[in-house]
RNA sequence: GAGCCAUUAGCUCAGCCGGUAGAGCACCGGACUUUUAAUCCGGGUGUCCCGGGUUCGAGUCCCGGAUGGCUCACCA
């Protein structure tokens, strides 16, 4: 791929090329060029500005020859204009050298008056152009644009100049995020920022990255959740706080999973998870309408309905549909892991009850999932943040938001009481010395924190890639990330 | 981490049963002053992912490796 630059006959036309501009006193690389309009402008403006001077910067990205005059295909950030030149309007020798000397995929500044072609189009009679950056390698096919996904990762600029879809995500993403700040922000939330290097990685089942300090001498994880920090800051009175940060999880990449990936949370005081189901709600739809126009989406082909209220079902009830057991009557752990084999989910017999569930859970619920649904009341188990229910103290105040079968937004009622919280903290801990890597440790500088008082609080985490995702109909979650996660090429 | 698949020109791809490398676009030379995947004439520009092996002969078959994709595992 690190092709030299020499190295092939392409690469060597464009740098004699380069030389030749030099020679002729052309600067391939000016300081500076001052357009006086976007292509947008021109396109949308075309009364007003017909037979106007104006000038307009952007990539040339395709010629048409007719011996003494030529077309040819210019694109700025808004889009397409075709320029046209002229020999009897530039000159012989600017004509010629503009013939000789540029290449599809540099960059010009033209100035010239606005017309329409025969045909209808919107066009640029050039009068004067300059060279702005000379390209040196040869972009990739008009008519097929760039399909090596490895390239087009690897080179995402690539993507970005020949794959027009490419860029529509990526602004899509920017409008989902600002929509999300927006939301938030009208509600009275303070965005916040709090470590991405921790002395522990908590809040969160995963494994971290590790990274050493050297003056300090020690190590620091890369945070796996926004949790604990934000948790802090309610104790600290800020009461409505959220973070839209990257997260790191030491974890396989997949379609839907990468190393570092975009999380947002959300905390709000005297709130409980009940709020924050109308919160994601409101919030989901509200974005997808900003963004795409409508609260009914389509997603690879499924008819997707984002209009609240979302339909909210138990654990229990889902398990209970769908697998065809009750959990409710089950106590003990030895019963349980006895319903999972029956169900034919393999165990390692050290599983407990709710992690059996959960198990089943994802194994015959999640599939029927498509449409949005809150899953409440999760074991207590696998939620050691979460406030534990009243009725039932197996279960926890927490839900997950469930949309094309994915899980989208994970929220609790946040448990603030510090004896229990150490208690949870130290099962986990338990855990993590029996060899599961991704117990979380006990956090005793959080534990003192809630017991200065955290007030009771609702909880949100919404993995904002899986969400751009679902708001683009993109496949992969590498669609929707710039630079995706790759091992790098040896040469 | 496992299974399957892919890797050939700058890009998109073809290449049969093993016989000495092909197309379109891009590029180079020529013609052409309203074209738009411009057109017409001429030109193939290559570490067939890498390393071994089998064979008279390997892009093709076998083994190992690299990278990527998909599925699975992992991801409460």
């Amino acid at each position: 791929m690190h092709v030299a630059l020499d190295a092939n006959e392409l690469v060597q036309q464009r740098q004699n090329k380069l030389q030749l501009l030099r020679e002729r006193g052309l600067n391939p690389y000016p300081n500076h060029y001052q357009p006086t309009h976007q292509v947008v402008d021109i396109l949308g403006n075309f009364p007003a500005l017909e037979g106007q001077e104006v000038s307009v910067a952007g990539r040339m990205m395709a010629r048409r020859e007719h011996g003494k005059a030529a077309f040819a295909d210019l694109y700025d950030r808004s889009g397409r204009i075709q320029l046209y030149f002229r020999q009897d309007f530039l000159g012989e020798e600017a004509f010629k050298t503009w013939l000789d000397l540029v290449d599809i995929g540099d960059i010009l500044g033209v100035a010239g008056l606005v017309f329409k072609t025969r045909r209808g189009e919107i066009s640029l009679e050039v009068r004067q152009w300059e060279i702005l950056t000379k390209s040196l390698r040869p972009l990739p096919e008009k008519w097929h644009g760039l399909k090596d996904v490895e390239l087009r990762y690897r080179q995402r600029y690539l993507d970005l100049i020949v794959n027009p879809q490419v860029r529509e995500v990526f602004v899509r993403r920017s409008q989902i995020i600002k929509g999300i700040r927006a939301f938030l922000d009208e509600r009275g939330f303070l965005e916040v920022e709090t470590p991405s290097m921790q002395p522990e990685a908590g809040g969160a089942a995963a494994r971290p990255f590790i990274t050493y300090h050297n003056a300090l001498q020690m190590h620091f994880y890369l945070r796996i959740a926004l949790e604990l920090h934000l948790k802090r800051l309610l104790v600290g009175g800020l009461e409505r706080v959220y973070e839209l940060g990257r997260v790191f999880r030491n974890e396989g990449i997949s379609t839907r999973h990468n190393p570092e990936f975009t999380m947002l949370e959300c905390y709000q005081a005297y709130a409980d998870y009940e709020d924050m189901m109308r919160l994601t709600e409101e919030l989901i739809s509200r974005v997808a309408e900003e963004v795409l126009g409508t609260t009914r989406i389509a997603y690879q082909g499924e008819e997707i309905n984002l209009t609240p209220p979302w339909p909210r079902l138990t654990m229990q009830e889902a398990i209970r549909r769908y697998a065809g057991v009750d959990f409710a009557a089950i106590d003990v752990d030895a019963e349980a892991q006895e319903v999972g084999r029956r169900l034919g989910i393999e165990l390692t017999g050290t599983e407990m009850r709710g992690e059996v569930m959960n198990k089943v859970f994802s194994e015959f619920v999640e599939q029927h999932l498509v449409q949005p649904t809150f899953i409440l009341d999760y074991p207590l188990e696998i939620s050691p943040l979460a406030k534990r229910k009243e009725d039932d103290s197996r279960l926890v105040y927490r839900f997950e938001a469930f949309i094309a079968c994915r899980e989208l937004a994970n929220a609790f009622s946040e448990l603030n009481d510090p004896v229990d919280q150490r208690e949870r903290f130290v099962a986990q801990a338990e855990k993590f010395a029996r060899g599961d890597a991704e117990a979380q440790k006990v956090d005793e500088d959080f534990l003192v924190a809630l017991e200065y008082g955290m007030p009771p609080a609702g909880g949100l985490g919404i993995g904002v890639d899986r969400l751009v995702m679902l708001l683009t109909d993109s496949p992969s979650i590498r669609d929707v990330i710039l630079f995706p996660t790759l091992r790098p090429r040896e040469d």
